[in-house]
DNA sequence: GGCTCAGGCGCTCAAATGAGCGGACAGTGG
DNA sequence: CCACTGTCCGCTCATTTGAGCGCCTGAGCC
């Protein structure tokens, strides 16, 4: 059962041999004068009495296991978990808009139409994006200027010149203040043809908000009189602007009419939608979000990452039924 | 150069199928819908990347980095270092000795005649002994009583009984007050036997002491002038009694002739001697012992196997180098 | 002594794998 | 615009490796 010293002494030095020089097993069996399989047995016995162990561990800030583990349970496409500190906003989404910069740069090809909404968490993806094959760029919803300025307009711009493609920008804000002046927006030229690209685009970096003050800058401009409401209508958080239910269907309420942009019909159609969240308070929408199939990407943090899958009942950390 | 986000996460993904599971590649290259070459050259990156580490480490209180290393440098059949604590001389004689209890397990057969000599490092066999082959087990050397009463008798017998074989034992001192009285004594009829007994001997169990104060029973035992003596003529260690100068090889003094035990002409031609020491203070004796060629095994701690290391210019580390 | 049974060993044959090659493709400089 | 260059990819073919089998040996038990 347990190895003598002397085995485990020829255990160490075959298992040098085969993985740290790379010799194949029959070279080092004949240079000890034992069969192929022994060292294969031994080898085996070298893995079981733990000599030999093998890690798979992150690396470039990138943590690979529950970037795979998100993948799995959500069935995502991309799933990419950055090991960043959680209390640092700004840097925080400097890197996810870095990760977000390197994945549209792998997704996009030249017969691609990539669609960009507004959200915060986008707002890495300008400073951090090289090289993009060639394509339009379609500004997914109106603007809804930060503190610092930075909108969605100068993102489609800063992303189209590093693509060599045409941005498509238009100019009406996200949230307008009722119905009918959102319907006298939809009707402007620009807004219109947008729409009208929106349909061609097919793939999407957008953002995602929980339903709650301080959680959604959606939420946060509709004021919470209108917030309420919509959260009597079972909205639970949004997608860059469509709202979603707990399922992570969309939901219909008096408030998507105010809202110029990517509705969550569009969204379902896109092949690609590419979500950017982070902050652990938003487990509940992102988890709605990627159950309900409007999103197949997400890149986060460990924190939120975590949460998700805590908060998923299905196969908790079972890794042996991973298909 | 460096890999992306995506590229780490799908390395990750296909290391963990692969070394985790145990997984073909050609299996993993099916499921994720690429070629297996590239399921090679991900699981090539990874490595490279440091995504998959892959650690060969001491297991069972087994330094198996420093057995090999000892191996290979001094051209030993047998090397095993324990990974013991220095300062509890107790532990580390208990542990030794289990070990060489394995060693002789393995190494000895029915064929065989196994000598042991006297030695504090050797005591940790007896209690540590279980299953031998059945064999002659012949005492090497004159007793010479620890504090502890424990004696060279005893260790014969204990290891005969676990052996079924039978022990060969005589009544004599490891030192004779002077020359005259050891010539006496060898005549007695069963220390001659022993003597004639100790020609056949192919396996040996030996200790190994430095000639300074305190690092060798037979030092402290013939006194600082004698030892002195002994010393002015090359003298720098002695291998269960028998005296060796720097270079390992046998060194007669007068000291030698009231020395009731085996000779270093007589080790040299023993197929299988196994040392022990501990002690780092013993590196330069042992050191020399082990280049002398009598003995051809050495079981010992981190401690003094490092600073043998060390003190060997050949090649210091150069793995790569390993024939 | 003779018995069985478990464990270690090396064999055969099929599957898995690696080395090296050439094609495709993107970036680069004339 | 086009040749050049380095890189990535998948192919072929030879080598390496694994699965499973039967043999042998030694221990334990009649």
């Amino acid at each position: 059962m347990t190895p003598s010293s002397t085995e485990l002494i020829l255990m160490a030095r075959v298992a040098r041999q085969y993985y740290r020089d790379d010799r194949s097993k029959s070279d080092i069996a004949d240079e000890l004068g034992i069969s192929r399989f022994r060292v294969a047995r031994l080898l085996d016995a070298a893995k079981r009495a733990g000599v030999v162990t093998i890690r798979i561990e992150s690396a470039g800030g990138v943590n690979t296991e529950l970037s795979v583990e998100l993948q799995r349970v959500f069935g995502l496409a991309h799933a990419i978990v950055v090991d960043v500190d959680d209390d640092e906003p700004e840097t925080l989404r400097r890197r996810l808009g870095e990760v977000a910069a390197e994945v549209l740069q792998e997704v996009v090809g030249p017969e691609d139409v990539l669609g960009l909404a507004w959200a915060r968490s986008l707002r890495g993806i300008g400073p951090a994006i090289r090289n993009l094959a060639p394509c339009p760029v379609v500004q997914l919803t109106g603007a809804l200027s930060g503190p610092d300025g930075s909108d969605v307009l100068e993102l489609v711009r800063r992303v189209a010149q590093a693509s060599g493609g045409t941005p498509h920008v238009f100019y009406a804000p996200l949230v307008a203040p009722d119905a009918a002046s959102a319907r006298t927006l939809r009707r402007q030229p620009e807004v219109a043809r947008a729409a009208e690209l929106t349909s061609r685009v097919t793939v999407a970096a957008v953002g995602i908000g929980a339903w709650q003050p301080g959680l959604s800058t959606i939420y946060d401009k509709v004021g919470r009189d209108a917030g309420e409401r919509a959260r009597d209508l079972g909205v639970v958080g949004e997608i860059s602007g469509a709202l979603i239910g707990a399922d992570g269907s969309p939901v219909q309420s008096p408030l998507s009419r105010r809202i110029i942009g990517v509705t969550g019909e569009q969204l379902a159609v896109i092949d690609t939608v590419i979500s950017l969240a982070y902050g652990r308070d938003k487990a509940g929408a992102v988890g709605a979000a990627l159950r309900g199939g409007l999103v197949n990407g997400l890149i986060t943090h460990a924190g939120l990452a975590r949460a998700l899958l805590d908060a998923e009942p299905s196969l908790p950390g079972a890794h042996a039924l991973a298909d």
